[in-house]
DNA sequence: CTTGCATCATTTGTCCGATATATATTGAAC
DNA sequence: GTTCAATATATATCGGACAAATGATGCAAG
């Protein structure tokens, strides 16, 4: 399992009593069933549903209010919480989110802007910082989709398709060395699995897209960050466009393109003040 | 309060007996006092040493548990998990890594880095998608920057010319109206609050800093977002520099500068549509 | 009828004590 | 020296009880 990493230990990792309620909950609360505003059952309830003691139920209970998913007050019970209150960034929550009863297009759909939006800019980062294991990791998820992209997601959420997507992306996060992108790697898995129930690829679209992941990895490789953009780009373009997203062509794509014009102008005023040294590639 | 909301509850929210656990703890470990792999007091140990039940404790160990900060197992005890474990984009770990007693450079860094190479774009994102509200926000914070330039960051971590600064880029962060931006706008507190112990500015840096401020806010504000590109850019430069993290010129904003102009060329290949040329057998 | 207050019911927070389970250590048997 | 049972330690779970906070109820005063 490459990819173990990514789930984290999904409330459930051990047989620990208390995350029966967690998981429970979390199912309810992800699938709508329980909106925000709406009372949880009381633990007494929750004793006698589960058969297991209040000590257990409430250790389960503390998981999701640390989340920040529901607020429990003395008196007058557990409620959940607004949406926005919620620890989107938490792999615990994006497990959550991942998983097929909860069909939460909003979030998918921010995520997936999120990523359009910073997936070049982290692969051009990569393309520079890429360590040997790096580019190892990348190949090794990408050489998984190039042999299993006849099959493609038929085989459903688990394929080896779509792990391999998953770990192909989470390996150019983890590329840039830097500790919040490797945290962000996440939300991959959310927004790659609605792909799959969104979308239902046709084979030329799905060698279209194989093709592009492998110039984005070859830009990598290359060590061509302005190549690693733009193969980036053109990737979330391909799964914008079978998630129905995007227009054929979307404006910010213009914006980006003017957006470096510009700075090639303004990469002059760097000089923000005294001398030092240039402090030169990391990750080596 | 008007940065309240950047604070969270953190972890003593209400008067809950355990979370005098989780801070001591979370105070140890982000202090450096324990360190990954070390083990924690035992629960007995931490009854005596409160005075508490050992369910309290218990439920204050499960919230660091929640965040990844430590790991509990029958039989062993409870030791730190490594750093690659924890959750740092939790509110409540980013308050943690905020606080005096962390000096935690390495992740700091880290975040400043992060934050380096991505707030230009959510500036641009943010020039393009403010509201009025946003742009308010954005404005207040600014108008306070300016009032209190001349005492800066003199008072210490809670004057209100830092947590004006916080406040001015929390704002460009919710403004780009993207889930996965608005939480990250967590992690800002410590990075920002780093700048205080670091540097030491004097009156024409913090009048420099000002101004670059201000370039950024009047972008935005005219919904210009290569322009924002640019000003936020030398916003982190100025940052950089007071950090000594940064050299006069820094090579990776000539590699900026070199994707956008790549990008002019790039932006003609969103046609994502029909299965484009050379999809390629991969083939190697 | 409305207001004000005491009372009660409900729910979460905390405590105590005990047992179960998992893990590491010890020590005896071979 | 190796194997395996007994022991010690630490966390997990259980049951019961009380405290504290909150909301609802009912009664009495105006």
């Amino acid at each position: 399992m490459t990819s173990s990493s990514l789930h984290g230990r999904a409330a459930g990792g051990r047989g620990e009593v208390g995350n029966l309620v967690t998981d429970h909950l979390a199912r309810r609360i992800f699938s709508g069933d329980l909106k925000p505003g709406d009372p949880i059952p009381t633990e007494t309830d929750l004793v006698t549903q589960f058969g297991i003691s209040r000590a257990s139920v409430r250790s389960g209970l503390q998981t999701l209010a640390t989340l920040g998913i529901i607020e429990r007050q003395a008196g007058r019970g557990t409620i959940v919480l607004e949406h926005r209150e919620w620890n989107f960034l938490d792999p615990m929550v994006t497990n959550w989110m991942a998983s097929n009863e909860a069909p939460n297009p909003e979030f998918l759909r921010e995520v997936f802007e999120f990523r359009r939006t910073t997936e070049p800019l982290i692969s051009a980062l990569a393309a520079t910082r890429a360590t040997a294991r790096d580019l190892l990791a990348i190949e090794e998820a990408y050489t998984v989709m190039e042999r299993n992209w006849e099959t493609g997601r038929s085989d459903g959420e688990e394929s080896a398709f779509t792990n391999a997507d998953i770990a192909f992306h989470a390996a150019i996060y983890r590329a840039t060395h830097n500790l919040v992108w490797a945290q962000l790697a996440h939300i991959l898995r959310p927004s790659i699995l609605l792909v799959i129930r969104t979308s239902n690829d046709t084979a030329d679209e799905l060698r279209d897209s194989v093709g592009r992941h492998r110039r984005l990895m070859e830009a990598i490789r290359m060590r061509d960050p302005e190549a690693a953009f733009d193969a980036a780009l053109r990737v979330m373009n391909r799964t914008g466009y079978d998630l129905g997203l995007m227009a054929e062509r979307d404006d910010d794509d213009e914006i980006l393109a003017r957006l470096r014009a510009r700075l090639n102008r303004a990469s002059s005023d760097t000089e923000t003040g005294g001398p030092s040294k240039t402090p030169g590639t990391p990750a080596g």
